[in-house]
DNA sequence: ACCTGAACACCGTTCAAGT
DNA sequence: ACCTGAACACCGTTCAAGT
């Protein structure tokens, strides 16, 4: 009871959401989404899991947090939300802006994942959005083609396409032979695409695909096809 | 020990996968992929959950099994994934399937959530997307172009496009005004849009996006684009 | 061949209690 | 103000045992 002002044994740095949020998300960094638990997070603070439940709700307050602080560094990657810089093309600028969020977002692959589970939006995350209807207003564009084009966008916006089948390299390798086997019959089409691929570069297999250029590719099919719909309006 | 062949207790229905699939997807259907659990499905069953195992790897083989099931309605509802019908415009033939597929994905819509955990592919699914790539090939499209359509369409070419934000219709009415105020000073392109749409239509509130006008809004938009590409090349 | 009981190592969360 | 122990109601899964 006795004032032990300075003792020099462990700082106390007291928990706060701050610290919550930044250790959950280098935890899904590193193990991906499911490794993120209440009490492994604990752990990693060098707390008991229960504490946790001081500084935050539950597990769904912790995804919210985790998902605003990486909106926050995706507003610090595109310099703030600002009101769109105008005379520059809204496609260039859209699609420069798509791509820093990208940027970001690749360094946390699970993300637009845990995004698409939220009910509650934050405020940040909707100045993004805000930001990128200002783009496209600002560029020309109706608010009920910049709507109809949000949508078209969906997780595009966020510079992240849900990959509907994930490179498994590991088998890709090993029977991708045996596998053209059985594909030239019943599957002639697939087949007929990969033995091209395969002519073309003798040493690609089923994992050829480049993520970051089909993003591209993809990104700039609807921008165009958007462009037109806006001068034909 | 004695033989009591003819006794009326209880069919004695065993296991099987096929039952293990359908109760799965029918759990799945009334109360989302999250109520899914081996003992839940068990219980269902009117087995014990450790029952299951004999008949299923783990729930991961479940899964796989459900979205197999799944994707053999959209068989069904597609009548059989053939050989491209000739002669028929590949945009409109490529349109209906999907379509097609998406009539029967709103009715699991939790079945491409779960669709892009998986690491195996089944052949019949593998036999969805060769006839997809069929439908371009024979309309004239080149490998290259016809991959990289597949990425574009992603998830789209099942039918279901994942919305970034699940519309919570309860939020929406209630505090719909109160967040229009301080809108319109954060977020002035949102509270334009809102203000625009309230205008035009002045019963509907944020929930009024319509999710099929939107989804075939953005698949005609991908397949313009493609189409523009084709026959420029 | 098919099913089960008991058990294990995990979850998220509550609540009364400690300092 | 901040943290914890003990406990609860859940998970998926194994394994030896029952019929």
């Amino acid at each position: 009871m006795v004032s032990e002002t300075e003792t020099t044994t462990q700082p106390r740095i007291p928990l706060n959401k701050e610290r919550v949020f930044r250790a959950a998300i280098a935890i899904a960094d590193e193990g991906g989404i499911e490794s993120l638990t209440m009490r492994r997070l604990a752990e990693h603070l060098g707390v008991e899991a229960m504490s946790l439940y001081y500084h935050v709700d539950n597990k769904e307050a912790v995804l919210d947090g985790v998902i605003d602080a990486v909106m926050s560094e995706v507003e610090e990657a595109t310099g703030g939300f600002d009101p769109p810089t105008d005379g520059v093309d809204w496609q260039i600028a859209l699609r420069e802006r798509i791509l820093t969020a990208r940027r970001v977002m690749l360094r946390h692959p699970w993300a637009v994942g845990v995004f698409e589970t939220r009910t509650e939006i934050s405020m940040l995350t909707m100045r993004y959005f805000d930001a990128l209807l200002g783009l496209l207003r600002e560029g020309g564009f109706s608010y009920d083609l910049a709507h109809h084009a949000m949508h078209v966008l969906g997780s595009r916006s966020l510079g992240f396409a849900q990959e509907l089948f994930s490179d498994n390299p590991d088998d890709a390798d090993e029977d991708a032979a045996a596998m053209l086997e059985q594909m030239a019959d019943k599957l002639p089409y697939l087949a007929g695409m990969m033995m091209e691929v395969a002519h073309d570069d003798p040493d690609s297999t089923l994992g050829w695909c480049d993520d970051q250029t089909e993003f591209e590719f993809g990104l700039d099919l609807i921008l165009d096809g958007l462009e037109r719909l806006r001068t034909k309006a």
